[in-house]
DNA sequence: CTGAAAGCGCTTACAG
DNA sequence: CTGAAAGCGCTTACAG
């Protein structure tokens, strides 16, 4: 039994029109006299009205409905882009259905299923990768797919990617360029697309110009992991004096750790960069200086990827390194 | 014109089945006989056919959308209770609608609308206050209301609510016992029902006591706003030893301007007591002594409430204070 | 500009 | 257990 509510026929009966007619009035751009749409509108606001979009979603080729699905939804970085791509979709006139998933794929199936199960018109994909045939369901459904910093690719499916290897590269001439002596990179076992990106570009840039670094990985990306970092670098007999964190989290707990464990200073003792530039970053005790990821870019780049028609080409988004305190200042001269 | 998805049909048709059968196949508890529930699921899984819940939504009385409306989701806090919100939503069968707001309450009447053009089963509402009318129009239209830490109550909307009071005495209560001799309260101008009652509990209980309390109020809900809340309270000639910070985040901010810019020790100079639990609340730059938002208790709460048929009281959750290091000991006895 | 009719994809009595 | 039929609330040709 359906539930009871007001609909297109009983403002049709209280306005003394056709039910075509309050469709028309409720549909921009249709052809309605003034006098009919003002007539409709007083009625529906009498009785409350609200077209059924569940309905309309029916009849129409778009539903207005976009999945969002991702992991660790309150953390910050995460809870960021995750504000930015459901406000603008907001402006965009599409509300977000917000899926979350631990990491495995079998929760991003999951996730997959109920967003085509409500036709939705795209899904966004932050966390975890969706197998092909699972892909393909999608896009037989009509759906878009956007994959965010994933590697892989989908076919007919578009990506949204930042730059990490170039971050990374950047990261490794600023340490650098603040005269470090002893690099160090830092970073979790999760080994998602962009972690593996940074630390490779890093890497790279390190052995191209012939710089040994001291490479840390453990657990999870987290704050906690990022104390575990610390301690195990500040602990090792050619403690570091330049490290790359390959997220802010991780930083932050890096840099507590060595501070309060170790009486380290920074950057007198330990030149710090992260990456992503969450709020925290600015905040007065971490000062740290790190990658913004461009979350506006990314949103930007989501919602064009994400219209009907868009191509599928996958969308490079480039970050900036935002200086602040972490990191020694060069000699002058 | 519809978009092309795979629908009962085909599915029937390729099962050789009717369309009815394919319905109950994929209605748990319905009466198929096994033989013609396996035929449907083969056909099914070849063609990729989901149940179109647009549709189904339009029969039954529940959809399986339930909106989640709130402001500033990419702060720790509520981050972290939509991120239990939505996980927990999820479990029971259910789907978040997520449509952000800035305060305004006219934001908070569009959030609504969308809720009831999608027909949502319920709203769940963590920032403004919807007015009257809507709010009965959401009752009209068959939705569950349900107000998280809102200090108005509407006709038929039931209310999830922190025991603020009781945690801004008991924050009287620690910081008395710790010996703390100059007391203050530290607050945002935002003036939200939650914040209001936690600094309300405060002065009651210095009131009762008799004790004389520092008051600051400035700005938004932030970090910032915690910056100058410190700088504020640390250049007055009778600089408390003691304050109780009506949030973590003006926590933060505030220990961050006083030992940074002041030079304070904490919480050898000074005392500080948040509200929340965030996670940097943890972090070893803090080590914040709070009380801790029951995220579950109010997340099972938010649940309970928005069953069918659930109660209307307001359902009243207490808060716990988590013991760390910013807050001195007292003087063994 | 307007309305009657067909149809979107489903579920639910109803009859067998 | 099974299927034909009616109906949920809407939109969109179609004819006027």
């Amino acid at each position: 039994m359906a539930r009871a509510s007001v609909s297109a026929k009983d403002v049709a009966e209280l306005a003394g029109v056709s039910r075509t007619a309050v469709s028309r009035s409720f549909t921009p751009g249709a052809s309605v006299s003034a006098e009919t749409r003002a007539k409709v509108q007083v009625a529906a606001e009498q009785l409350g009205y609200h077209v059924n979009h569940l309905a309309r979603g029916l009849l129409r080729a778009e539903t207005g409905l976009v999945a969002l699905i991702a992991a660790e939804i309150d953390t910050p970085y995460r809870s960021a882009l995750l504000a930015a791509l459901s406000g603008r979709l907001q402006q965009a006139g599409k509300v977000a259905l917000l899926i979350n998933t631990d990491r495995s794929d079998d929760s991003v199936a999951r996730a997959l299923r109920q967003a085509i199960s409500y036709r939705t018109d795209a899904a966004v994909v932050l966390s975890g990768m969706p197998d092909v045939s699972l892909a393909e369901t999608c896009l037989r459904n009509g759906m878009r797919l956007v994959l965010i910093n994933r590697d892989e690719e989908r076919p007919g499916a578009a990506r949204v990617r930042l730059d990490d290897a170039a971050a990374g590269r950047s990261a490794f001439a600023a340490l650098v360029a603040a005269g470090c002596a002893r690099l160090a990179l830092a970073s979790s076992r999760a080994g998602t697309p962009s972690l593996v990106a940074r630390e490779e570009g890093f890497l790279a840039a390190a052995r191209a110009a012939g710089r040994q670094v001291t490479v840390e990985r453990i657990g999870a990306t987290s704050y906690r992991t990022g104390l575990d970092l610390g301690t195990a670098l500040m602990t090792r007999p050619d403690r570091p004096d330049g490290v790359f964190c390959t997220t802010d989290l991780l930083a932050c707990g890096l840099m507590d750790a060595a501070r309060h464990r170790f009486a380290a200073a920074i950057p007198r003792d330990l030149s710090v960069i992260g990456f992503d530039d969450i709020a925290q970053a600015g905040w007065e005790a971490y000062d740290l200086t790190t990658f913004r990821q461009p979350v506006d870019a990314l949103t930007e780049a989501a919602l064009d990827a994400l219209a009907p028609g868009a191509e599928d080409h996958t969308r490079l988004v480039q970050t900036q390194l935002v200086w602040r305190g972490s990191v020694r200042r060069a000699e002058p001269g």
